[in-house]
RNA sequence: GCGAGAGUGGCGGAACUGGUAGACGCACCGGACUUAGAAUCCGGCGGCUUGUCCGUGGGGGUUCAACUCCCCCCUCUCGCACCA
């Protein structure tokens, strides 16, 4: 009988799902695990990416089910997003239309691959019914302060018509679309996550461990917290202040210049008066405008210009002069930086460039004095503090604490943090995405819809203009509403939100997915939460992780979550899987190099397409798509599918490890037996500790390839025929995770009943491990000089005497004194001699 | 510049807390079967000067023993970056 991987998968298929295998629920008798990929965004069709990604998921699940645990294993849709309007544009249809044919297309794909899912569980992001909860926790959240209104210059992006908030912006370009991001006024939704950055920072060393380091260093880095001073410089002629901050307040007495941003709101009046007022203005308005990067990511040269007035330096006493310069950013700190040219790099090139004073003030203990004249750049390592008035001697990490003293002390500032992090801005100018419940109303200003009017569909009658546009604002039949507290004529928000609200919180939804009463139950969500492991692309290292901690935190605030240990945070381990490649670069449609899983389903089914994921490279690294490659996993099922064939009715039907002792009588059925139990162990430790699946399946191959070796031979007894019947079932055992349809296939051929899914990872015996003779290898000053073998645990008195009289070890030791002798149980003998 | 990671056969990759470098697979070569091929089964497959010699990016070091630990350097990938 041929393999015939499409009948037997959909068999399998369809067996899974009327018994509700993979549905699950609470219980109080199994511990639970929770195993998520990150889901899919309906974009058209799964490509070989989500395939790898959710075979890796797949084979956590169906393990840790395996070994007992209760497990989770949803999926669902991130169904709201631009991407979906721009293409229901381009096939004049409508992006909900867009997006649920996607669906249905894509769930049959998964289906076809075979995921044990509990699709009881499927969501959709754009379903009512989910984004209803969503609306509901941002009244909550209104409510608490942590979702304001905030008029600001805004991320731009002039293609997609919407806003983008900061994280959405790569190297001054939209992340979706490339297009140069502009700087716009506009007022918008925010969600104060800046009030959670001590918690965000903090936490992440509760995920040490269980995190790829690098995600968390890169998270780190992008919360950027400064810890400084904030030091107040009084303006000539003027009582306003020039308030900065600085991480390096002990060289203050060095700051010799002010520089502020272009955009800084006291330009003006600084100005002002001074003659200069065209020239600055001039010089503003150009830097504003232009991008802050060169096209290849480098800095631009350091530019400014005199404002004509100047500020003083409440230490020293100095005039400062104050100038606008282009490598200020309004957003960071103050908008207005002291000039420190001899300790910070970008003061000492500015300083340079328009001939401004060079103070040292800072003396590194091992260099040789510094010379403002003769230095070429900035000096910034600690040091002996000079030419500081009374802080003068003082080593510069103990100037910064009696700086920061003094500045609160007289009043002159104050000890300050400074974060990169901003508040995140959640609106969006589109239209498919979850409208935003808030109220404008002529009378009462802005007022949240009211819980019970939820929720605020989305009206599905709308078309969206060619170049994007939503067409919400000009929908009456959408924006014309009542005034929720007086009752009046007002205007709906027309905006949505970001779609990175749905993806922040849908883990949180397959606990409880259709309850109509809540966004989830507390008892559900305390049994199932955190997600035990979490697996998706790296891609998503900060925006959607960092999104989704804050917003867990959020939740837990907002008492939609209990406050429970374990529930600070939704994701305790994290994997990010490699790309896919084909030659070399990123799989994509506009380089033509894309491998429609599909096809490859039905050229070789799904088991293949799977197996040949696991097996190309370990979860976490990239590797390269090749088509001998999955013809290479294509051969090796087909060889264990006809093993089976050939040992079904031939050898009894037990199960894994089932055989004894007794019967591996001869050596060869003692070293199947050996084998097998150590293939359990390796397979099932490459699994659960290193999700090393490429040597997990490695090992399966050794175990298969070795009964193709002794099968002949065991089958002329019964002992030798159930230690290859205990050997067969425990390959499809450990391969069941991978290759599920046609383990199956090949249990129910064996003739054994209970179906695999039900079955537990086998237990292998520590006594079944130790091979009768070892090889005990024979070094002579560390090389390799022979080989000899030994009984397993041989007293180490023979071993070594008869590794001193090995011909081979004689030769080398010939007229040598034999110093030392290393033994390595079971391993290896070193003699040491000179 | 800061942070993270990686350099091992023709290729993907093994080698767990230092102990036979190259598991497993791909490609290639040979044998068996076959009229022939495909498929399959069996075997070979780092290099050369064929020595139990040399080999894990390069150079030092620790050790009886180093892909593995320490120091220095080189190359590559990814993330962040005028953040005061």
């Amino acid at each position: 009988m041929k393999y015939n991987p499409h009948a037997l998968e959909d068999k399998w298929q369809k067996f899974w799902e009327q018994n509700h295998s993979f549905q699950c629920r609470e219980e109080s008798s199994r511990p639970k695990y929770y195993c998520l990929e990150m889901f899919p965004y309906p974009s058209g069709k799964i490509h070989m990416g989500h395939v790898r990604n959710y075979a890796i998921a797949d084979v956590v699940a169906h393990f840790k089910r395996m070994q007992g645990f209760n497990v989770l294993h949803p999926i669902g849709w991130d169904a709201f997003g631009l991407p979906a309007e721009n293409a229901a544009i381009q096939h004049g249809t409508h992006p909900a239309k867009w997006t649920y044919d996607n669906i249905d297309h894509m769930r049959s794909q998964l289906k076809r691959l075979g995921f044990s899912y509990d699709w009881s569980r499927e969501i959709a992001t754009c379903d009512p019914e989910y984004y209803r909860w969503e609306q509901l926790f941002f009244l909550k959240f209104h409510e608490r302060g942590l979702l304001f209104r905030k008029q600001a210059p805004q991320n731009w992006c002039p293609r997609c018509n919407t806003v983008l908030a900061n994280e959405q912006v790569v190297e001054g370009l939209c992340w979706r679309c490339d297009a140069v991001v502009e700087q716009k006024e506009l007022t918008q939704w925010f969600l104060r996550i800046t009030d959670y950055a001590q918690e965000l920072l903090d936490d992440l060393e509760k995920l040490e461990g269980g995190w790829p380091e690098r995600v968390i260093a890169m998270q780190r880095n992008w919360m950027g917290k400064s810890v400084g001073a904030e030091i107040r410089f009084g303006i000539e002629r003027s009582d306003k202040f020039l308030p900065v901050f600085t991480t390096r307040q002990d060289t203050v007495f060095g700051a010799t210049f002010m520089s502020i941003a272009p955009a800084h709101p006291l330009l003006d009046e600084i100005t002002a008066g001074t003659g200069r007022e065209a020239e600055v203005a001039e010089f503003a308005a150009r830097i504003r405008k232009s991008d802050p990067k060169e096209p290849d990511g480098e800095a631009q040269e350091k530019e400014g210009v005199f404002t004509g007035r100047h500020c003083i330096n409440p230490f020293s006493g100095e005039r400062m002069p104050i100038w606008v310069a282009n490598f200020v950013l309004s957003g960071y700190g103050t908008g207005a930086v002291m000039g420190v040219p001899a300790h910070d790099q970008r003061d000492f090139e500015f300083a340079k460039k328009y001939s401004l004073p060079i103070r040292v003030v800072v003396q590194p203990a091992h260099l040789a004095p510094l010379d403002p004249v003769l230095m070429t750049q900035a000096e910034t390592e600690a040091g002996l503090m000079v030419n500081s008035g009374e802080f003068s001697g003082l080593h510069s990490e103990e100037g910064k604490v009696r700086i920061a003293d003094f500045l609160e002390a007289e009043g002159l500032g104050k000890r300050s943090v400074n974060w990169r992090l901003r508040d995140w801005n959640v609106s969006r100018q589109r239209y498919w995405g979850t409208p935003i419940p808030m109220v404008y109303c002529e009378k009462c200003g802005v007022v949240p819809e009211k819980e019970e009017n939820l929720p605020i569909r989305l009206p599905r009658d709308l078309a969206v203009h060619p170049d994007g546009r939503s067409p919400l604002p000009e929908s009456p039949a959408f924006y014309e509403c009542p005034c929720p507290k007086c009752g009046g004529k007002a205007r709906r928000e027309t905006d949505t939100f970001d779609t990175f609200v749905e993806s922040s919180w849908y883990f949180a939804r397959y606990t409880d997915p259709v309850n109509a009463e809540a966004p989830f139950d507390k008892e559900k969500i305390a049994y199932w939460m955190p997600v035990d492991q979490y697996i998706g692309g790296v891609e998503h290292a900060i925006l959607h992780l960092l999104y989704a901690r804050f917003f867990i935190k959020a939740l837990r605030d907002s008492g939609f979550i209990p406050k429970l240990s374990g529930m600070d945070e939704p994701f305790a381990n994290l994997l990010t899987q490699g790309m896919v490649l084909k030659s070399g670069s990123k799989m994509s449609k506009s380089k033509g190099n894309t491998v429609d899983p599909s096809e490859m389903i039905d050229k070789y089914g799904a088991d293949t397409v799977r197996l040949f994921c696991l097996f190309a490279a370990p979860p976490e690294r990239d590797f390269d798509w090749a088509d001998s490659g999955i013809e290479g996993a294509y051969r090796f099922i087909n060889r264990i599918w006809r093993l089976a064939l050939e040992l079904a009715g031939k050898v009894p039907a037990i199960d894994a490890c089932a055989a004894s002792p007794a019967d591996a009588a001869s050596p060869k059925a003692r070293a199947l037996r050996q084998k097998e139990h150590a293939t359990v162990k390796k397979a099932g430790e490459d699994i659960s500790g290193r999700f090393q699946f490429n040597t997990a399946i490695a090992s399966v191959m050794e175990l298969v390839n070795l009964m193709y070796l002794v099968k002949d031979e065991l089958l002329a007894d019964e002992g030798g025929k159930r230690v290859l019947g205990s050997s067969l079932f425990t390959a499809i055992t450990l391969l069941f995770p991978f290759t599920p349809h046609i383990c199956e296939e090949l249990r129910e051929l064996l003739g054994s009943p209970l179906p695999l899914t039900e079955r537990v990872w086998p237990v292998y015996s520590e006594k079944a491990l130790g091979a009768e003779k070892i090889t005990i290898v024979l070094q002579v000053n560390g090389k390799l000089r022979g080989k000899i073998e030994m009984p397993a645990d041989e007293d180490e008195e023979i071993v070594k005497r008869a590794a001193l009289d090995d011909p081979h070890v004689q030769k080398h030791i010939q007229g040598l004194d034999v110093r030392k002798v290393v033994y390595v149980r079971d391993k290896l003998i070193n003699v040491v001699a000179g």
